[in-house]
DNA sequence: ACACTTATGTAATAATGTTACCGATTTTTT
DNA sequence: AAAAAATCGGTAACATTATTACATAAGTGT
């Protein structure tokens, strides 16, 4: 697997030593899967933590009623901290994740994470690391759920897709747009339309092309 | 402090191991604080890991206005995720506590932490556990505010206040409601006085008295 | 060509947020 | 003790967001 390790390199070279890359390469499983595969369930028990080599994986919380919520994204050189944090405590998971787009992803066992937490100091640094950011990307996103206008949120998202996925061309729906953002289709298609007047983007179906100052 | 020290025992000797605690007792430091206090503010370097032996404290996120947001209570027994997380990599914290009652808490200096993470697998055991105890509840914030109706969440939150300090009459005011939920003063008014209208509680000024099912 | 599904637009109504103002009570100052 | 200031809760008017229902348009499969 070439590809893969060329991909390791790039993406995690910086954080660890030589000698955690060459187990990573060893131990770590290569896993593929198409934009929208489902990685993780909600209630499923962790036996393994994500790395993500390529893409980008979308974490989200359901609630009774099944609809989604956007938690946060895990992308290119991060871990999961609630994955780390429920598979050492052997708790299942609270959270949904889903490939954001085709992904490339390394699962290391939960027991191989222990192993590595005790032998590498720059593992304990990614895993802990991983733990404040996500914290503080949590408390961001409530945040803006609890402080700011529906408006801002949007585009904020719009924008954060179009990073992610690197084109500002979006291949998405206003119902999906709703379900990240935890209101309600009509409510975004309302706000869309006036972002269109404003000429900050262009709407199609299935399709929202950002302008000028979004790009 | 014979008194400190029967709470550390209360609190946690069914989780950690005599000889930690024996050094806990030594090494750790005895902090008191009249409801209200600041523990610690936003920005602030995490130089120790706080441990409540008694009462609780609210931890919550301040927005550039100005306004407060509660995220968790940590209560006796409990530790704080986010201070381990920021004091084991040296970030500055993102949230604000306060003293919710008259408080005690042990302070861990965070080089004493990592001592105790290697030495004591209860220790670890705890933090981590605190780790998946606080991220759930972070989720579980984030699903009020996203899904649930704000009269529910009025409810739930003044059950929960009332658990904690163990009275069903609540010192407090609807500016601090609003403030804790991130809404409004008026709309809590609006609300509380259809619970009163409900025969769910009563209003005076600055109190709250929860009757039947709420109690 | 047809039914079927999905995506978006529109309108009416409900819930929540915002601003402004009032009177009542408590606290502080004089 | 009286006056002034600050805090608390009630009310109204209006803005924003949520919910429900329905219409129209665009894609899908037979």
């Amino acid at each position: 697997m070439q590809n893969d390790t060329t991909a390791l390199h790039e993406a995690y070279s910086s954080i660890f030593e030589p000698e955690l890359l060459r187990e990573i390469e060893e131990k770590a499983i290569v896993f593929n899967a198409p934009a929208g595969q489902t990685l993780m369930n909600m209630g499923q028990p962790v036996n393994a933590v994500p790395m993500v080599l390529k893409g980008a994986a979308k974490v989200c919380r359901i609630n009774d009623d099944g609809q989604e919520f956007l938690l946060y994204y895990v992308k290119k050189g991060e871990g999961c901290a609630i994955a780390f944090a429920c598979g050492m405590m052997e708790h299942e998971s609270p959270i949904k994740s889903t490939a954001e787009d085709d992904i490339t992803i390394l699962f290391v066992s939960v027991n191989q994470m222990y192993e590595w937490m005790a032998k590498y100091p720059s593992w304990k640094k990614f895993v802990m690391d991983t733990m404040v950011t996500e914290f503080i990307d949590m408390i961001k996103n409530i945040d803006n759920i609890a402080f700011k206008k529906l408006d801002d949120r949007i585009v904020n998202h719009l924008i954060d897709k179009s990073k992610i996925s690197g084109s500002s061309l979006l291949n998405i729906s206003h119902q999906q747009i709703a379900d990240e953002l935890g209101t309600n289709r009509v409510v975004i298609s309302r706000l869309l339309k006036k972002l269109e007047k404003e000429k900050k983007l262009l709407l199609f179906r299935n399709q929202i092309k950002l302008l000028n100052e979004l790009k």
